[in-house]
DNA sequence: GGGTTGCATCAGTCATGGCTTATGATAAGC
DNA sequence: GCTTATCATAAGCCATGACTGATGCAACCC
């Protein structure tokens, strides 16, 4: 599994995006998180592992909590991934384009 | 459903990954992607309308054959989804090791 | 026209994974 | 020390959705 396919596998779930996008907001403790988002805590605890393992958020212990907050290193990838495919798709439509594929054809 | 999360929804399944990158690389009709991918022809058609729902793919009527491409719609939706994370993701990792954030702490 | 191929939809099965309760471990507070 | 709070892991349940076989429809071929 590479990273970007790590990547889009843990933002596929929804309650893992709106973890993300609730520390998109800043760090937060695993009981914050779980007031915010309404599943039980260690439901919490089992999507900040999936999370963390796609490179989407880092962990710090501050005592007895443990504070979470966005890493940008798994978005990195997302982007990288998406940039190159994009690209290509691109270039793929410009060609479609040029060999007399209409814009507005039918669509499914 | 915003458009970036049925995007992403729409990434999570792994067979639409393989799916969305043999159309990468060019136009396919459904028995050649039937025929690329191990799954039955009926689970290709629900992948390229769920796909399709995104705005990933595209299709024009060929004679009795349909042609799948990629369409860059859905690609751009969540290009400008990860962009927008990602500087204020960048910001935040910022401001945090401005405040003494160490930036090779403990990750789990 | 009859047969064949290509694709979509329907109905039903099955498995993945998201969720819960229960439990354990560590740290702080009294 | 004992209790309380925070979080992670374990075990099991259950629902979503991925997949299959069957069927129907359209367009090509003979």
């Amino acid at each position: 599994m590479t990273d970007a396919t790590r990547v889009l596998n843990a933002l596929g779930a929804p309650t893992r995006r709106a973890v993300l996008e609730l520390l998109h907001g800043g760090e937060r403790t695993v009981r914050e998180i779980t007031d915010a988002v309404e599943v039980s805590q260690p439901a919490v605890s089992q999507h900040l592992k999936v999370l963390a393992g796609a490179g989407l958020v880092r962990s710090r212990a501050s005592g007895a909590r443990r504070l979470y907050r966005v890493d940008p290193d798994g978005l990195g990838e997302l982007r990288a991934w998406v940039d190159a495919f994009w690209d290509d798709a691109l270039a793929e439509f410009a060609a479609y384009v040029d060999q007399g594929g209409d814009t507005d054809e039918e669509k499914r």
